[in-house]
DNA sequence: ATAGATCTGTGTCTTTGGTTACCGTAATCC
DNA sequence: GGATTACGGTAACCAAAGACACAGATCTAT
């Protein structure tokens, strides 16, 4: 796992830093489908991706979902950054897509790294970043494209993340991850099958081309 | 100005760094309507807001905006930051909501608080993770609230933000902001009239209970 | 005062997407 | 093997909101 870490942070932090990370970080295996954290726990620990996928998701009063956007290697949770660091609870849910690698840092750390090592700021920041734009793309995704569009960007995204041109979901997952119905998804992947851009099977759609 | 910057910030930053903000940020007005920043932007300084409020919007290719959030005294545009740091153009535009005091603090400055001051990364995190938040809260709203949801809260936040009851805008500029027609705006409006929750005027509008 | 522009109200129609209902088929479970 | 459940296809219907058209009111400029 430590081999994970370096390969995974060589370039951005000191060694320093990645040794302290193996020494204090808890190495955590999880399998697509595990729940990471849950809206409302309260979160002490903050995770660093090695390897795989988590997607993250919000949800409403009465159960409903959407998805935010995927974290891939190398990446870390700033919306769980936050609340441990103001000491909230989660504001999100966020669930293994593929079977992933996780080390998970303490918050008190990443204060104290804070001061002590540039790459790690400089690494918080750009995570701060990249969230704030998948954010703002995930705004600009419901509020200015329709649904067709909105699945069409669903679906090359799942394939890029898992790396798999075979998307092995039922459509009512996939209306849960796009906060529509069921009926409304089979009926657009009915269309993208006609126009020869996906295969449609029991339990996965083939992606042809997109 | 300078007095602003004391009455502002006394609480949360070091008496030193206060004094540097002084010495190397640039003191600007604003009135109402002036855009601080447009999408396509290069950014060399990040602005902290002393008075008034700014807006921040969203626009896509064709055009359409939505309103984002708004920020208030103290805040900062995170947003603006990430894209300071990673010196890429702004994906946003920033429009004086009421007339405003800011200060503008130079990028390389930014970056050499954080290792020097604790009150200065405290406040740039604190500055990112609120604006997370009400980036979650324009989602949830875009997401799972209809129409007539968000034009209440819309005119409910417009309220707090301008202290003033009296809304002075054109239904045509509040649709542009909900990123909807002005027909339906107007329809809508007259819905919460005859529910005794506001009064229509040419020009402006009297929230009266929402 | 007159002409033009701007703002608002309203009726009608269309589109997008959500809802309900029902069916066939494939998988699963005794 | 027969019952049960999960999944997907499809039709009919409905609701929210966007598009269009037009009218009346009010403001502005000359």
């Amino acid at each position: 796992m430590v081999t994970e870490l370096y390969k995974t942070f060589d370039a951005q932090f000191e060694l320093d830093l990645i040794d302290e990370i193996a020494e204090v970080g808890k190495f955590v295996e999880v399998s697509a489908g595990e729940i990471l954290m849950d809206i409302g726990n309260y979160i002490k620990s903050m995770p660093l991706l090695l390897s795989g996928a988590i997607k993250v998701l919000r949800e409403d009063e009465e159960g409903d979902e959407l998805l935010l956007y995927y974290l891939e290697q190398g990446e870390t949770c700033s919306v769980t950054m936050a609340c441990c660091m103001g000491h909230t609870k989660s504001e999100i849910r966020a669930i293994a897509e593929t079977d992933s690698m996780i080390v998970m840092v303490p918050v008190q750390k990443m204060e104290e790294w804070m001061a002590k090592y540039k790459g790690w700021r400089n690494y918080v920041f750009e995570s701060y970043h990249n969230r704030l734009n998948e954010l703002l793309n995930t705004v600009d995704s419901i509020a200015f494209k329709n649904l067709d569009q909105r699945l069409v960007d669903y679906l090359k995204k799942k394939v890029e993340v898992n790396n798999d041109n075979r998307i092995r979901n039922t459509h009512q997952e996939i209306a849960y991850d796009l906060h529509t119905s069921r009926v409304v998804v089979s009926r657009l992947l009915k269309k993208l099958e006609k126009m020869k851009k996906l295969a449609l099977h029991r339990n996965y759609i083939r992606v042809l081309d997109l």
